[in-house]
DNA sequence: TTCCAGGAGC
DNA sequence: GCTCCTGGAA
């Protein structure tokens, strides 16, 4: 008998479909513990499983419970968090773990709504703690779930519109188990992350692995990828940075640590310049013959271009007192927490 | 080369 | 409503 978009028999068919088909070897599977579980869902905020896998482990090795990433200078969980990008969620990270220690005495609270006091724990990281630690009956709203919930529904007004998404966030919790919750809801909240990272994709969905199939109206209308809608209004603007890239002959370089509000805040960085003449300002005169302009490095964030012109400098080892920072040898800035482009620019031309 | 997925804080 | 990052897919 095939499912109606109804409430009835979604649950249950999610909570049977994660049983036979969902995925069970990720690491922050294996347990429980909420501290194991906030950080897996805080390392998976806008960031693919693949990506996670490795930065859970050395953060856990590193780390093995939240007292000592509370105690860990933010400097370290940085440099462990780099190359991970949106680099609040580290810092929220480390205050978090301050919190739960001094406000909590040490154990993460057991509801949502307390959960969501904590930061860098928004509504849907929240519910997601709550329903798998606790069985708490609250629904997580991301992407992978917009998405299986959308097309399921057929739900198809704007979710750029904040009535619309409380909307579907109604729809989400209308569709969550009724019963053994204990039991059902870590497996539901697991079920539809699965679901929506392995069978109903952005693109190209699979409908015909799928367990609501015959019940999904987007699938019936034959148009699973409209689904869902948002209009995005996204003007990317361009900017230009110029890098001062000083490096003495044994390949120290010289770094300073980026502001608390903007790109990259807190990681160590080369210095940056709006104006090339700006940067050149900061050298001695007789420096300036030494200046080579590299190739300009393309990087992009969410709504903007940055085109990076490294100029490089090779010099004696002494200060560059007109700016702040400091020379770094190549043992030690590759520990440090860096922007990934940087990272990488470094790592080409050093080895 | 361009396009795109992916939540929280302010 | 705007800001934050990255790598993989198209």
């Amino acid at each position: 008998m095939p499912l109606k978009p109804s409430a009835d028999g979604f649950a249950p068919t999610l909570v049977r479909w994660q049983r036979a088909h969902g995925r069970h070897d990720l690491p922050w599977q294996q347990s429980r513990d909420p501290y194991r579980v906030w950080l897996s869902e805080i390392m998976l905020q806008q960031t693919q499983v693949v990506r996670v896998r490795d930065y859970f482990a050395r953060f856990l090795l590193r780390f093995p419970e939240v007292s000592a990433l509370a105690q860990a200078p933010l400097d370290d969980v940085l440099a462990l968090w780099s190359g991970l990008g949106y680099y609040s969620r580290a810092r929220n990270l480390h205050h978090c773990a301050q919190q739960v220690m001094a406000v909590h005495g040490g154990t993460f609270p057991r509801t949502a709504e307390q959960l969501q006091t904590l930061p860098g724990i928004g509504p849907s990281t929240a519910a997601a703690i709550a329903s798998i630690c606790f069985g708490e009956r609250v629904a997580i709203l991301d992407g992978n779930v917009k998405r299986v919930l959308t097309r399921y529904l057929g739900f198809d007004t704007d979710l750029a519109m904040a009535s619309n998404e409380r909307a579907l966030w109604q729809e989400a919790t209308r569709l969550l188990p009724q019963t053994d919750l204990a039991e059902t809801m870590p497996r539901y909240t697991q079920a539809v992350m699965d679901l929506g990272a392995t069978v109903c994709t952005a693109r190209k969905p699979a409908c015909g692995a799928c367990p609501l199939l015959g019940a999904c109206r987007a699938q019936a209308l034959g148009t699973p990828e409209a689904f869902p809608v948002k209009t995005r209004k996204l003007k990317r603007s361009a900017q230009t940075l110029w890098l001062l890239w000083a490096q003495t002959h044994d390949g120290a370089v010289w770094l300073s640590q980026r502001p608390a509000p903007g790109v990259w805040a807190g990681l160590y960085c080369l210095p940056l310049f709006d104006e090339r003449d700006a940067l050149m300002n900061c050298l001695p005169l007789a420096l300036h013959p030494q200046a080579q302009d590299q190739p300009v490095i393309k990087h992009v964030l969410t709504h903007k271009d940055l085109y990076l012109h490294p100029v490089q400098l090779v010099m004696p080892a002494g200060s560059l007192p007109q700016m702040a920072g400091a020379w770094v040898s190549a043992n030690q800035w590759h520990k440090l927490g860096l922007p990934a482009p940087i990272r990488k620019m470094l790592s080409a031309a050093n080895g």
